[in-house]
DNA sequence: AGTTGTGTTGAAGA
DNA sequence: ATCTTCAACACAAC
């Protein structure tokens, strides 16, 4: 599941491989994902246009073009945009992996290159954007504040929960439009590194326990990016290569195995139609 | 073999 | 307003 730190994996393999180079052509198998334009139209936009930059806000994946436009795309679930470069051999056998097999965008690129978008459940979209208008665009999205942005800091995290009160914490890291970029994956781990459980309210908070919060939030993150994210299911970067968080899980996806710190057996909770997942031992 | 769970988001319903 | 439910879709696990 592409959630902060994976998108920012890709962002950085993105501005690596392909800054700068030529779009010359488009193919799409399900043009249902792309918003607002046929793909006739979506095609001639693209052709001979240079990809200057890609940037991220959230989860959401932003590239400049040369043409004043921005393709806005989001990953949902299963999406991930894998860089082929045909006058390399590399990668042929993550490419071949199944999960990087769900292809059905692909723009063509000049340098032998092509950027290829795998996505098995058809969730993800993309959208072509004026760049001035980009900002009016995300405020209308509702995009909350970016979980890493160095505006986010601890008197910000204190407003935000002060305004909601009576919302449980682990439903409030997960809603985008207040801070975004937390999915499912690092909300358990964070609450569980915090020592709190996802169902208190905010307003039981106190400030120690929102100060662990909000540093853990910071550092899982950056430690999550640096090991290229969480490859638990479908999630690859570029390479079509797995991440590395999913190894130092604490309570994600480990229903009835032991926490690894007391060793007290790991609960799965439902929360807001999803999972959460809890040590009753060291949360509290 | 049919049912359920999976997680993200937007839209619809209450 | 704010919460809940559902729909988008494919597949693995039961």
């Amino acid at each position: 599941m592409p959630e902060l730190p994976e998108v920012e994996t890709i962002i950085s393999d993105l501005n690596r491989k392909i800054k700068g180079v030529t779009i010359t052509n488009f193919w799409s198998d399900f043009p249902k994902a792309i918003k607002g334009v046929t793909l006739e139209k979506f095609k001639r936009e693209m052709r001979e246009k240079k990809i200057l930059k890609a940037e991220r806000v959230g989860k959401n994946i932003l590239l400049h073009l040369s043409n004043d436009k921005t393709l806005h795309i989001h990953l949902r679930m299963t999406g991930h945009l894998l860089v082929k470069d045909k006058s390399k051999k590399l990668n042929q056998k993550n490419f071949a992996e199944k999960v990087n097999q769900y292809i059905h965008h692909i723009w063509k690129l000049d340098k032998n290159k092509t950027l290829e978008f795998s996505d098995l459940r058809k969730f993800a979209t993309i959208t072509l954007l004026d760049t001035d208008s980009l900002s009016e665009y995300l405020a209308n999205k509702k995009i909350g504040i970016d979980a890493l942005d160095s505006k986010f800091t601890f008197v910000k995290f204190n407003q935000l929960l002060d305004a909601k009160p009576k919302t449980l914490i682990g439903i409030f890291l997960l809603d985008q439009s207040i801070i975004s970029g937390i999915g499912n994956i690092y909300r358990s781990e964070i609450l569980f590194a915090s020592g709190v459980l996802p169902k208190r309210k905010n307003e039981s908070l106190n400030k120690i326990e929102r100060k662990k919060i909000f540093e853990n939030t910071e550092k899982i993150l950056r430690l999550a990016i640096k090991m290229r994210g969480t490859s638990d299911s479908d999630y690859r970067d570029s390479d079509g290569a797995l991440g590395h968080f999913q190894k130092v899980l604490m309570v994600y996806n480990r229903e009835r195995q032991l926490c690894k710190k007391c060793g007290t057996i790991i609960k799965r909770e439902t929360l807001g139609q999803r999972s959460v997942f809890i040590c009753s031992s060291c949360q509290k």
